[in-house]
DNA sequence: ATTACAACGGACTATGAGTCACTTTTTGGT
DNA sequence: ACCAAAAAGTGACTCATAGTCCGTTGTAAT
C-alpha cells in the first residue's frame, strides 16, 4: 500500500476515536476542508510541515502517530 | 524546532550510524545529491513520498525514524 | 424537507521536486 | 603545515504538484 494510503487510514482511525468530523479536524490542523478529505482518501501526498498540524490536530505526535502496525511491515 | 530541522538532524544522525555520505544516500533513496543537503539542513518541507524514500534508503521505517526523543517531546 | 457529513471537480496560487554550476568545508596523505 | 580530493553547502532556476476556494452530489439521520 503507499505511504499515502497508509497515512490516511491512519488519520481515519484516530480522527474516528476522537468523534472529530473531518471539517473540524481540518479547522484544528488549519488546511481545507476539501483536502482533508483527500489526505484521508490518500489521493494527496502531503509535505511533513501540513503532516505536522495535522497530528497535532489530533492530539498525537509523530512518535506516537507511525507507532502502527501499518508503518513496520517494511523494514 | 521546526519539523523540517528535526527531521534533516535525524537523517544526519542515522546516516552517520551507516556510515554513508550525502551522495551514497541520495542515490539509494533516488534523490539528487544537494537536494539530500537541502533536507539534512532543514531548509525543504519534503513530501511523505520522498521521506518514505529517504528512510528505506537509510534501511529503517517510518515508525522507527520517528521513534526518537525528538519526536515525542510536543503532545 | 432539512441538516450534517463526506467525496468529488475545476480553476486557481503557492510552493515543493528536481537539477545545475559553483563555492566552501572537511578529510586524509605526505 | 600543505595540498588534493572528497564531501557538503548555496543560489537560482523550471516544472510539477501541494494546497485553497468555489461549488455540486450522495448518503444517512432527524
Amino acid at each position: 500500500m503507499s505511504i499515502n494510503k497508509k497515512i490516511g487510514k491512519r488519520i481515519l482511525t484516530l480522527r474516528k476515536a476522537q468523534k472529530l468530523s473531518q471539517e473540524a479536524l481540518a479547522h484544528k490542523a488549519d488546511v481545507d476542508r476539501t483536502y482533508m478529505t483527500g489526505v484521508e482518501t490518500g489521493k494527496r501526498n502531503v509535505t511533513v510541515r501540513v503532516l505536522d498540524r495535522i497530528i497535532h490536530g489530533l492530539g498525537t505526535n509523530f512518535a506516537t502517530f507511525f507507532n502502527d502496525k501499518e508503518f513496520d511491515d517494511e523494514k
